[in-house]
DNA sequence: CGATACCCGATGAAAACACTCGGGTATCGA
DNA sequence: TCGATACCCGAGTGTTTTCATCGGGTATCG
């Protein structure tokens, strides 16, 4: 079980934009500075465009803009827009995909693990990126008493 | 963002197990029963297997056979075994490939998923989809007060 | 000793992924 | 007006992963 690079790329593009809000349209050069190819973070963008997490303004000295509080955009928006929904392999997403539909307690197990996941992703927002100070390392075994 | 198959049919064959446990070796061809390729899920019985999850008999009335109660089996465990332990795109796994490491909050962030989510999945076990009614389509806008 | 049934590495087709390319369009400033 | 800047976007491409299938090996039972 794998989230591909668009998830990691997304979010570092958002994180980027955050950090720079307020100071006008920010280019594509600028937010692959962090180290992604800057043809594929475009697409990106666009794809964070349309699900409308930020704007672009078109043109010289154009760029993109973060349109909504930090606090109003979670990993889940993020994740959602770059990769599309989270799917485990057909059961939940369509109820004719899998005949078993109803007697089947896998569906119903996991329709449980999309729902937790989904709700775990809507929890974390950009704004506790932007105040997460330089521990990492420290925490990792004492790491599930801030959200959960 | 897409679990495999292989996450679908380990389940599939651990619930058939738990259904049939105490029947004896019960042979690949039994399992496969449900639907899933006998030679893939052969593969996927090897994992489980590996894992400890289920124990073998080879020979002329041989066959699998589940080696704990069904309350001590997760999602989790059945998740790991065959598709490997869940990983967003390199970063929380090995603390060497990503250069950013400590300084870069996509890492946090991206551990607090991969934590969540393992929680998540640990809390469901084989046993709750046993007892688990034909009641998936009713549930479905009340489903987060059993086990949030 | 032969039928049964698990064990396992190699192979192959198909899909997904991670980009790359090339051209288009909107805007700014001179 | 014109050219430089910079976003827009569909199509193409090489690599990797997934989903199996194949063929032979080994253990056990009767």
């Amino acid at each position: 079980m794998k989230l591909s690079t668009r998830g990691k790329y997304g979010l570092y593009a958002m994180f980027d934009l955050a950090k720079h809000a307020g100071e006008g349209p920010r280019a594509l050069q600028s937010i692959a500075a962090t180290g992604v190819p800057k043809q594929y973070l475009e697409q990106l963008l666009g794809n964070l465009r349309r699900a409308g997490l930020v704007s672009t303004v078109r043109g010289a000295q154009g760029g993109y803009l973060i349109t909504r509080p930090t606090n109003e955009i979670s990993l889940l928006n993020i994740i959602d827009a770059v990769e599309g929904p989270i799917e485990l392999s057909e059961c939940t997403s369509d109820e004719h995909t899998c005949e078993r539909s109803c007697g089947c307690p896998v569906r119903w197990v996991w329709q449980q693990v999309t729902d937790s996941i989904n709700a775990e992703l809507d929890k974390i927002k950009l704004s506790d990126m932007l105040i997460q100070p330089c521990e990492s390392e420290e925490r990792t075994h004492e790491k599930d008493h801030l959200h959960g």
